[in-house]
DNA sequence: ACCGGAAGGC
DNA sequence: GCCTTCCGGT
């Protein structure tokens, strides 16, 4: 058996290059060439991926602590895993045998007490991936650590805002949906690829992101106005080198052909294809976080996409995703936006909201009446009744045999989601229609056109011994393109 | 639900 | 190396 789930799509990108984006993750995100089984997305880049998707936030969530997330629908988070991996028999069971194996590498770990519950330990996560940045020796990332105070192992450091505001004072703004690399101009291969600080959401604390301290942040903040590291802007052009190729639909968890049109799903999700290149102030961001934790407004209102990132707290936890069920495109996807948001508001409104992806935020809707998650049969954890994700990849052909052998994932699936209302469907009608044509997009402006619409960002303003080296590396780098690009 | 050992696949 | 699968134990 064959599993041509991701791998052949990868290698053959079935939409334009100009479309860029591939799965939320660059190269490094996935296992080494070398390595068997190369290329593969690990699990915790895909909890992170679902994670940043605002559809599947009926499904696993941000919430609580800093890092801290929860898997509300387990059954469907392993079917999605399942389904990523081509692994008909996945279940939570062996996704959280998986996870466990993640406690031993420090990337996660448990949150007790807490059902489903599990936390990032990213300090770990950015060091695993960005030797550039060497965090292990530095002082200042080891002695903070306020977010782990309770019930987490003095061995995870997350790395806090505050931990790398110490870092840098002030890092630019102009990150905003930037591309986590420039890539180095030594050619192809993750070695050059220079990790962009700023892209750091939890990194990036002199973006206008918070407002307020991340202390008082709470949560780990789903925030459009940055990208996450790893699930960084795919819709930005930038985000991948021209022999760097997206291997699937930006914001998509699945291979491109699960989407009827990628291309155009994946531009109607753009509030703002480019808003990271808007000058700084015109974000909500500035003035995110006032209305503290208990549900103020968001950044809707002042005309921002709807889209919200920011996780709910704990107590307020599931509002506003009851809505979800109904609604169709960008509406409900407002409506939602706009109940989400428990505190911090503002920052929400720009960055790409990437992440949507194919899934075209439509994806949710219509739940029509259809089926009940697994975890709500269960009586599990999950908190909103209607907000299970409706993202549903019926088309599982190319699961190889093995999955067509398989009556628990194909035909049972196609049962499940023949209850459903066609989600895909519904998209590529609701979402396309809504559709920025793509002449209204920003002509490129230079002779690399991807490359130019990378915003670049200064160097920081200063930096402890143990990061300059490293990081003088980047800075050059971006000086040398900021010199290139002020020619152009 | 959660844990971790063990074996095995890729 | 990174799971996947299985499983006995708590």
């Amino acid at each position: 058996m064959d599993c041509n789930c991701v791998s052949d799509l990868l290698l053959t990108p079935p939409v334009p290059a100009l479309w860029t984006p591939g799965i939320a993750f660059p190269d490094w995100a996935y296992k080494p060439e070398s390595s068997p089984g190369s290329r593969q997305i690990q699990l915790w880049h895909f909890i992170l991926e679902l994670l940043q998707k605002e559809e599947y936030q009926g499904v696993i969530a941000w919430q609580g602590d800093y890092g801290e997330f929860v898997i509300k629908d387990p059954d469907e988070v392993a079917r999605l895993w399942g389904i990523r991996k081509c692994k008909p028999h996945m279940n939570y069971d062996k996704l959280s045998r998986a996870l466990r194996y993640y406690y031993n590498k420090r990337i996660l770990h448990k949150t007790k007490g807490k059902r489903f519950t599990y936390k990032f330990n990213f300090s770990k996560v950015v060091l695993v991936n960005y030797p550039l940045l060497d965090m292990a020796s530095s002082p200042f990332l080891l002695a903070q650590n306020h977010f782990n105070s309770g019930s987490t192992t003095p061995d995870c450091s997350p790395v806090t805002p505050e931990t790398l505001q110490s870092l840098f004072p002030r890092l630019p703004e102009s990150a905003r949906g930037a591309s986590l690399f420039d890539r180095g101009a030594g050619g192809p291969g993750p070695e050059s690829d220079k990790l962009r600080l700023d892209t750091f959401p939890f990194l990036s604390t002199g973006s206008p992101c918070y407002s307020k301290p991340p202390s008082l942040l709470g949560p780990y903040p789903r925030n459009p106005t940055f990208d996450y590291p790893w699930g960084f802007n795919p819709y930005l052009p930038g985000a991948f080198s021209l022999n760097n190729c997206p291997k699937l639909p930006p914001g998509s968890l699945y291979p491109s052909h699960f989407y009827p049109n990628p291309l155009q799903s994946s531009l109607s999700q753009l509030p703002h294809p480019f808003s990271s290149l808007l000058p700084p102030g015109d974000g909500a961001g500035a003035e995110r976080g006032g209305g503290g934790q208990t549900g103020g407004s968001n950044g809707t209102a002042g005309g921002q996409p709807p889209r919200l990132c920011i996780p709910p707290y704990p107590g307020s936890a599931p509002l506003g995703r009851t809505e979800v069920g109904n609604g169709g495109g960008a509406g409900a996807e407002r409506e939602r936006a706009e109940a989400t948001v428990p505190g911090g508001g503002g920052g929400v409104g720009l960055g790409l909201g990437l992440g949507l992806g194919l899934s075209l935020g439509g994806v949710n809707l219509g739940n029509g009446g259809g089926r009940q998650s697994p975890t709500e049969r269960r009586g599990g954890v999950k908190q909103d009744p209607e907000s299970d994700s409706e993202l549903e990849i019926t088309d599982l052909s190319d699961c190889s045999s093995e999955n067509e052998n398989e009556p628990d994932f194909s035909v049972g699936k196609e049962a499940r989601i023949g209850s459903r209302s066609h989600p895909l469907e519904a998209k590529s009608g609701a979402i396309g229609g809504a559709l920025p044509p793509l002449s209204s997009l920003p002509p490129p402006v230079s002779p690399h056109p991807l490359k130019s619409l990378v915003p670049l960002t200064p160097p920081p303003p200063s930096l402890p011994p143990s990061l300059s080296p490293s990081l003088a590396l980047v800075d050059r780098h971006r000086e040398t393109e900021a010199l290139k690009l002020s020619h152009s």
